[in-house]
DNA sequence: CTAAAAAATGTTAACGTTAACACACCGAAA
DNA sequence: TTTCGGTGTGTTAACGTTAACATTTTTTAG
């Protein structure tokens, strides 16, 4: 490997001193027109980059984020792949890298990467985050966003969570102002914060218009295509005109059950899923055919927010501890019909 | 943010030289149990933790990868997304951290990151990698590696990719082992390396068993599911007994377009698909209840491979320019038959 | 018991940058 | 002319670690 130049070549070139030269690198400080041409015309000859490690050591700063991902058993990585995307692209419209880190990381990433002055601030994604870790980071006064709402005993945490109660209430309305009566949930789960949200939405939808929650209407089943094809077999026998779905999975269980029934999407009974997968939705859609009406989780835009946010509480501003990020309800006619 | 604890502080605790630490820390020189364990103690007494930044910088040596991705149109970003899953745990395993980026970053990060002195080394993902770039760091001497074959004119550069033809050769072979004589093969297409590779495994397989090539069973067309269906449209007037696929996509394509000549998978043609999306493919096997027989390509294991071999040139080794990883051929009965 | 070798520890100078302060120099105001 | 304030530049000491060498202490061999 090439060795590579330094501030003392550039300023020796330049013939001034490597201060000179940093604050032409950096525009800060006064440096008369003529000097400053000099500096650049020696940093081009010498084709200088500033080494990134040195001036992190000097500031105490390395405009590096972390990611914490918390994989796990029965979660799509879809889903966290799609967010990171967005933390990566916006750390980077800021100026900040993002460095990786995943739970299965044989040292404890908590000390070694957290604590080891490599990041200036960590976001945290998965569901089953180590709540030690947490209370560690947190002690320490370091920055740090979750993904997702979260509540952790004796510590209130920022985070940034798509709205799913906003959503799936727009969307019963949306199914009420169709004139549907009788709309079935599935999906509600007690265990996973963000299915309860949704089903939660739903009912206030419910209770909006007057229209009696009916328990019959709900099924607990959330996971699997195996889940939303046993709940909506089970559901059909109470004739709901509409019924609205917690992930793509479900949903796709959920239409083979309404086909082998003999009924016909929107005809018989309309959809709306959560876009959990947007490019298995997509590709499904295609492949059925059908062009189903759903919630749209922006991941990419999710992202963005949560690195943003670290972003700021870095560089020191005030911020409400939980933030929500509207989702986007998609309007796809053909899918809806009493 | 409270201040952490250096090694100056550890030193005063223990009552030793600050270099005695670093041995101790780095199990690095002698040092006598006794002192090892003062030390020890004093560590953990104020909870130190290393420096990472300083070490880096003294040693000139960050443990840090860089991982760029050029994702563009039309290329699924989940099957980088895997593979990206795959190079952080091989990373992660030999002590190695890994930094993000992407070809949107708005600074290039040609210069900004690879020649900060931010990375050891760096792993191109991505088709439409950018030559300038790649010269740029080849010139350095800086260690690089591509994920996928990859030629550059005046450069021989250091890849891995899963090995594509004999991939699609076994299957064929294994389909004619099967009774089959008219295979069909959808999606080859020039432009895509690795789909070319795939027919050229498919021709190679035919070639080995004297069966003459018949140009109607060949398709070019080789993205979406419109590709796969148009072309299964087309081909099943040639009457093929099987036909194998370039991607999970045109492969949904094709089993719509089957099904719609009323033709059953197994029992009419066999079906061999190429898994680009797992995930995709399984949900999608679970919704349709069929168990297709496919190509896997090992994609955690082709990151983990990119991984360990960018670490291994970081660390001075010698090793071949190319570098095959080989797929997995799964075997699942219930779709082949004659 | 002594010299030499080996083991344990310490000292100093990097690594490449920036922060903080110091110092010239120049023009303007008193 | 003196003094002040600004502007441009330089010097020095961090930042926290490790490499290289230096020194002290302990062990071993004769």
């Amino acid at each position: 490997m090439e060795k590579t130049p330094n501030l003392n070549e550039v300023a020796k070139l330049a013939g001034v001193s490597i201060m000179t030269v940093s604050r032409v690198i950096n525009n800060s400080g006064k440096v008369s027109e003529k000097t400053k041409q000099k500096v650049l015309d020696a940093i081009k000859e010498i084709d200088y980059q500033p080494n990134m490690i040195a001036r992190s050591l000097a500031r105490k700063k390395t405009n590096i984020l972390g990611l914490v991902i918390y994989s796990e058993e029965g979660v799509h990585p879809t889903f966290y792949n799609e967010i990171m995307n967005g933390v990566q692209s916006g750390a980077s419209e800021l100026g900040y890298d993002l460095l990786i880190f995943a739970q299965n990381d044989e040292q404890s990433y908590r000390n070694r990467i957290i604590r080891s002055s490599l990041v200036d601030g960590v976001i945290f994604m998965g569901i089953h985050v180590n709540e030690d870790d947490i209370r560690s980071v947190h002690e320490k006064g370091f920055p740090y966003v979750f993904v997702g709402k979260r509540e952790v005993k004796g510590i209130e945490p920022y985070y940034i969570s798509p709205n799913y109660i906003e959503g799936t209430k727009v969307a019963t309305n949306y199914l009420i102002e169709q004139g549907h009566q009788k709309i079935g949930f599935i999906g509600q789960s007690k265990k996973i914060a963000p299915d309860y949200d949704k089903f939660l939405g739903y009912k206030q939808g419910l209770k909006e218009h007057g229209i009696t929650y009916n328990e019959k209407l709900v099924s607990e089943q959330s996971q699997s295509q195996a889940d939303g094809y046993n709940a909506m077999k089970e559901m059909l026998k109470h004739k709901p005109t509409a019924v609205m779905l917690n992930n793509t999975y479900t949903t796709l269980g959920a239409i083979t059950a309404i086909k082998e029934e003999g009924l016909v999407i929107p005809d018989d009974i309309s959809v709306i899923g959560f876009d959990d997968n947007q490019e298995l939705n997509q590709q499904f859609n295609d492949f059925i055919g059908l062009d189903l009406t759903s919630l749209q989780i922006p991941k990419l835009e999710l992202g963005k927010q949560a690195a943003k946010l670290t972003i700021s509480l870095v560089e020191g501003n005030e911020h409400p501890k939980a933030n929500y990020l509207d989702l986007v309800f998609l309007q796809k006619n053909s899918c809806q019909k009493l």
